[in-house]
DNA sequence: TTAAACTTTCAATAATTATTGAAAGTTTTG
DNA sequence: CAAAACTTTCAATAATTATTGAAAGTTTAA
């Protein structure tokens, strides 16, 4: 396969699985497309390029440095903004992951603790079960939570250690 | 809280949080309706507790049996069919992993191996970086994906080895 | 200060996805 | 077998979500 078309299918490729787990199509394009661009690219670049429209490109950008995976670059004698992207890889799931968390498995934490909190005899089968049932989805979602952090810290640890052994 | 506002809130709560990661609002419901339901349902039930239609209802179900997480139940002297769901949370985080698994993560990394197979000249940066990138997902990707896979293999070790005190 | 260059906003519209409900299909019972 | 009890299908419709594009806003250069 030629290199373009390889990028195409790329971009194609995270665009479509992005939206299949309630990522816009556009933004997961976008992002893809800053991934695997060696220069920082403008607004027009990428709406040339995904066919998109000024807002859309303009809204997905912006949406994308609020998750910290994409940031501006302003370059010498150039009045527009060009944008580019995180590059390590683990450093961008280390971002998905602290904005999940912050956006989503924090106030889902949040809401189930409220819902054990049942005024009713809790001696009774049905609040018992019930509560169970709301506590194990607490331990579930906490516990693949932390295991997603401690793959990334291992990884960062073996990245520090690489270059621990390169500077002895 | 009262019990049953408690189970209308979770599966509210449910059914939201579904709906921001690509799944059917309605399905998740259905699933949350019935790991908080102390007996199986039927079809009636559900229309009723979730106020949906009789076409909506049939299909989520029949979808929530395809992920393994939902199955019939017939009972003696009565023609309708009812629906329970797993309710091992482990058990349920373990389904829905290995469909994942099948339904998409496999496919990816299908698709991501096709990509690093670009016929140009491999000394060329720009073919280098961009197939770097590519495995580089592809590493994190999997990485996920084994991780999740310890997580639900370390927990059934764990009830395994209390089954096994219980009995010595 | 003004005009040009560029970015942002947002109401209108389009595209996608979910839902309805009635008809067709199937199974069971008497 | 026919009718009743139940399930499934799917074209039409509704609801949701994404996108457009032109106008308004902002910044910079001269």
């Amino acid at each position: 396969m030629k290199l373009a078309e390889a990028k195409a299918q790329f971009t194609q490729l995270w665009g479509a699985l992005g939206s299949s787990w309630g990522i816009n199509r556009t933004m997961a394009q976008v992002h893809a497309l800053l991934l695997i661009s060696p220069e920082a690219l403008c607004t027009e670049d990428i709406m040339e390029q995904l066919s998109v429209s000024r807002g859309n490109a303009n809204m997905n950008l912006r949406e994308l440095m609020t998750w910290n995976l994409v940031q501006k670059e302003i370059k010498a004698g150039d009045r527009k903004e060009y944008f580019k992207a995180e590059k390590d890889i683990w450093e961008v799931a280390k971002r998905i992951s602290k904005e999940r968390k912050r956006r989503e498995i924090q106030p889902l934490i949040a809401s189930l603790n409220v819902l054990t909190d049942i005024d009713e005899d809790k001696r009774n089968t049905e609040v018992k079960d019930f509560v169970e049932m709301v506590n194990n989805i607490h331990s579930v979602v906490t516990k693949m939570d932390s295991a997603v952090d401690t793959l990334i810290k291992a990884e960062e640890h073996k990245f520090f250690g690489a270059v621990m052994k390169l500077l002895k």
